[in-house]
DNA sequence: TTGGCATGCTTTGGATCCAAAAACAACCTA
DNA sequence: TAGGTTGTTTTTGGATCCAAAGCATGCCAA
């Protein structure tokens, strides 16, 4: 489900697992997180846990404080507000990068995800579906930082976005996938210019449409 | 010199002083770091240095391999252009999120550490107090996840701002003094628009001067 | 002489044990 | 009865010890 290069072992392995449990929602913001229990749910020493935290910690997904320990830290409206800026400008210029280098297979490959998009329309699925059709967009994007930033961004705000799919439900999919379509059009044109106003506007609107819905944030867990 | 809230003890301790010392230019990119060296140097055992580098990895000051140990992250020519473009995105953006929420007493500091740079002209001094002026102007941006972005840029960018600044001396300084009176004046008017603007040029032409001086990245370490 | 391999040395990664700080609870007092 | 305080328990942070993975050196063979 994730990325991450393999890293040791143990402590990319848990840091790995936590990571998806955190990104599948098995893990809701605000809820603590104990070092001996994931030790001993994971496997091994509470050692390589206290480093995956700190592995989490750098990606956004946990919250470290000293002496009280780690938590996925549960975000308030302006905080989602704000990544959802950050990710209108830093992602037009991943994809800006990205584009001179994709191959026709990486195009084919997008397209096809896309494809995959229209037909099922889970919401579960979609998410996975969803990240894997803008990060295949960034493939050609060779900078690690900013990937690396894409990424934190994508994996901060996840929760909140399923929370939204959830309530809102997976219909009213017509919007996203035409801002899709015209995404892959601008990418296939080669048009970075084009790409990357597609690609605000498509981040900006979900920004605007998210902000409308707090009750997305007034989950008690 | 540096930021981040004192964490527990001797890991962000050890971090801290790791961390001033990359930012200061004592150790350079490419360099080792072997644990157990800083260990003795800084007092401890080797599990909070494991800790510390780890917090200085989150923060992209070095780079860890596994089983092979940490090092400073040497960066070539492409990758600072593309630290540079991600900063003229997101920093015109913290910038406005902070101009709201900017006091008469901050503008007062922020123009008293500009006119110290228009006195002292030394280099060193002057990549303190440039940090120091920009940060000032973001202290009313309260989202940490863009401040920690911003301070994650200008932390990789460090050394090689160092090494441009030294070669080519502490005169030229115009160019840089006027674009901050800017920058101060349209901060001072409350006008968001301009002052992005400002900032996206300054930081702009600070790359594209950058660029053209490929021998910042040529030193032997 | 040179290429490949094996052995040892160094350095990192992990486990267990101990200390300190924080959360919790019960108790005492006003 | 409510609030503060103190003692206990839980949980995190740190030190030492042990295992495994890299790296270098040197030896042997072709």
């Amino acid at each position: 489900m994730s990325d991450a290069p393999a890293e040791s072992a143990a402590s990319s392995r848990i840091a790995q697992a936590l990571r998806d449990d955190i990104l599948k929602g098995l893990i809701a913001p605000g809820q603590r997180l104990r070092q001996e229990d994931i030790a001993e749910r994971l496997g091994g020493s509470r050692l390589p846990v206290r480093e995956a935290l700190r592995i989490l910690a750098a990606e956004g997904l946990v919250q470290i404080e000293p002496n009280k320990g780690a938590r996925v830290p549960s975000l308030d409206p302006g905080e989602v507000e704000t990544l959802y800026r950050m990710r209108e400008r830093l992602e037009p210029l991943a994809l800006s990068e990205s584009m001179a280098n994709l191959s026709s297979a990486d195009l084919a490959e997008i397209s096809d995800i896309q494809r995959r998009i229209e037909q099922g329309v889970d919401v579960t699925e979609f998410l996975i579906l969803d990240r894997e059709f803008h990060m295949a967009t960034y493939t050609g994007c060779s900078d690690e930082q900013l990937m690396l930033s894409v990424v934190r961004l994508w994996n901060s705000t996840q929760h909140y976005r399923r929370a939204f799919m959830s309530l809102r439900g997976s219909g009213r999919g017509q919007i996203v996938n035409a801002e899709h379509r015209l995404l892959i059009e601008a990418i296939s044109r080669r048009d970075t210019e084009d790409a990357e106003l597609y690609l605000l506007g498509h981040i900006r609107r979900t920004r605007k449409e998210l902000v409308l819905h707090p009750e997305v944030f007034s989950e008690a867990s």
